[in-house]
DNA sequence: TTTTAACCTGACCAAACGGTCAAGATAAAT
DNA sequence: ATTTATCTTGACCGTTTGGTCAGGTTAAAA
């Protein structure tokens, strides 16, 4: 589905999967495994691929470091099945996108969900940053291919709207590129905005105004409302 | 004047400045620091505060790493020097938001300028986005002064144009993070343009395209055009 | 020409790193 | 009750890292 190439979400040490066992254990690994893989996305934001170290991974988890290694074999197969969860939250995101209604209706809500992505999963948002910045070695593929194809589709679809004189005529890269700077900014510079906010996090109700004023600047600014 | 304090920008193992020599001595030092510099901007881009390696640095600069450290006591020193200079240059694209014309006028300049030092240093933008993503360990102390001051007063002028009716009732800092958020995108992000890009970097016509776009939709967004 | 101060660098080091392993603990299967 | 498969972990290993240093070269000053 994602086609992170070469690594399988069953990556245990054994290669098969040991996971048919009776309950208990069962639950023993799905626990240990979860830990390890929010700790991950945790230290790996913060960090980046290189300066996460596996021992800080294990502290954040509460494991030994031996366990994290018993879960997942390498670094690198644990980063790129964090990479695996990230995309197919941004997926989710993106079937918003679809083409059934009214343009406004259409942006307002995917704009939204992009919002609420960066509000409460800020550490995917940011491990992707770092992915990109550093060149997106392990997801060049992924982007070139499914991330390229929905946006190359969802470009169609607003010149579209822009042939049927539904919007201005605006260049639809650049808006899309904005649609994912804005709604990733909050994520990514969160710490940037929290100092802005007097070192405090944006309230519920902060949050929901920007996210309201990010909607409404786009629309008008594209002949939407 | 960037206040990053506990280091100056005279960085030699031999505390005071060894600098007022004869002119080739002067020359080869200035030339050597140049390189390192630049050099050291590209690898901390790239990689990270801690993924960067003096190692990297002095290949990619072409010195000995001996050499390196000669000039730069420490990575850290080096790094902080550099976060430096990528203020400076942040702050004098941050002086073309004056307030003495037309909102319009100003706004397209600033965004304007923005955009182009994306263009012109993404290095500079990708290491300063690091540097947050990472919890801005080295320079909140420097945003929540010099950043924020310059934020806060850019906010009273906004606030000023929505009171004379020159523009929407927008939330100035909305406003200000969408500005600094799709002007970025561009450097930050700009290997994943490439590759949506057919694996191209944007060309000068196409980058031309996109500001223009960027600038029309923030203007009508907000009610200036 | 001699002396001095700055520049240069291969070789080295302690610490931190990702990863391994043997040996023990626990729970499921027989 | 015994065997078997999985889970757990302290101790360990080879490599990489930031940083040091002694001994050299070069150029400016005396």
């Amino acid at each position: 589905m994602t086609s992170f190439k070469s690594v399988s979400k069953q990556d245990s040490q054994f290669g098969a999967k040991p996971a048919a066992n009776g309950a208990h254990k069962a639950a023993i690994r799905q626990e240990n495994e979860e830990q390890i893989l929010a700790a991950a996305e945790r230290v790996f934001a913060d960090f980046g691929f290189k300066g996460a170290t596996t021992a800080r991974i294990a502290e954040t988890a509460n494991v030994p470091k031996a366990n994290v290694h018993y879960y997942f074999s390498t670094k690198e197969a644990l980063y790129r099945r964090i990479m695996e969860d990230v995309c197919d939250h941004w997926l989710e995101a993106a079937m918003t996108f679809d083409n059934s209604a009214d343009p406004a209706v259409i942006l307002r809500g995917y704009i939204e969900a992009k919002m609420d992505l960066s509000r409460a999963r800020p550490y995917g948002s940011r491990l992707w940053a770092h992915e990109i910045i550093r060149g997106a070695k392990f997801s060049s593929g992924y982007i070139s291919t499914t991330v390229k194809d929905w946006l190359d589709s969802r470009v169609v679809v607003i010149k579209g709207w822009i042939a049927e004189g539904k919007m201005d005529d605006i260049e639809p890269y650049s808006l899309m590129y904005m649609i994912f700077a804005t709604t990733q900014h909050y994520a990514d510079f969160g710490r940037q905005i929290e100092i802005f906010n007097g070192d405090r996090p944006l309230s519920e109700e902060q949050f929901a105004e920007a996210k309201e004023n990010v909607v409404r600047i786009i629309l008008k600014g594209v002949g939407l409302s």
